[in-house]
DNA sequence: GACAATTCCTATTAGCTTACTTAGGATTAG
DNA sequence: CTAATCCTAAGTAAGCTAATAGGAATTGTC
């Protein structure tokens, strides 16, 4: 249970996106690569990711790049990661050869553990782009 | 971010010694494991993670095996996970060769993440191996 | 219309993790 | 002493991850 490097690099990206949002600039991968220090072929391969989920638009041909696809304080870090990295839940159910139906006591087990992801999911869907990227103020971040 | 089939299969063994902990009889690996339709190979290895990790006592010898260390409704599910599929928590940070600080960007990430896990880790410490072992009422768990 | 820049897509590789097997040593009841 | 059991360590096959490489498609500019 962690976030990979393709959840961490692609958020670093796209909080590169942030500036250049409002002023509807185009930010090309390799530039992103550089100031974030990330592979650029790896890296375009996730801008592949970030398009084909909604999160970013991109031109090609020259003065191509990405822009964000809204504002960064409607993308939640819970949506990057769910494109990168698929859904957050998950038990590995052995395909259970035997055909029987599943233990009561796994079945108990999944919907603790699905309510401690949606509880996770709760904390990271308030989270957006834009508090990741806020300047200063980032110390104030009270336990509820 | 999911359970893998050790955590699982860890949870399954252990349930299957909650009968037998009131009788103080130990319960063999080969046992659970026909119980549970585990490969008992595999168990050994996990049994054994689970007695470092304190959850059961294990004695040698012909009428050997496993009991559990404490009462069920003490050993909670988070617990169990820890021991078996280590720290829940993590975030896929390169080495970061340059010896750069980390970025403010990452700093809140982790930030985030680590109160998204915080809040996951309470709903798993709530409930415990008495509570998925429970033989009905299963149905009565309402979202707070 | 040709060219160059750039995104987009597919395949491939090395390294790591997971699930499981195998082989054998350590310990203890009878 | 012996047989049953725990315990340890090593090895294997499959799958995932990070990264690389190369080519196809698209767009602006000349």
């Amino acid at each position: 249970m962690k976030v990979s490097s393709k959840g961490h690099y692609g958020l670093l990206a796209l909080a590169d996106l942030v500036e250049n949002y409002k002023l509807r600039r185009a930010v090309q991968v390799k530039e992103i690569a550089k100031n974030q220090n990330i592979p650029s072929e790896y890296l375009g391969q996730i801008m592949v990711l970030l398009k084909r989920g909604g999160l970013v638009h991109g031109s090609r041909g020259p003065a191509g790049g990405y822009i964000l696809a809204r504002a960064p304080e409607n993308i939640t870090v819970r949506e990057v990661l769910h494109v990168l990295e698929g859904p957050l839940v998950g038990i590995d159910l052995r395909p259970d050869t035997n055909g029987r139906t599943l233990s009561p006591v796994t079945h108990r087990l999944i919907e603790t553990w699905a309510r401690g992801v949606k509880a996770m999911e709760q904390i990271l869907d308030e989270t957006t782009l834009a508090d990741l990227c806020k300047p200063e103020a980032q110390a104030l971040m009270y336990y509820i």
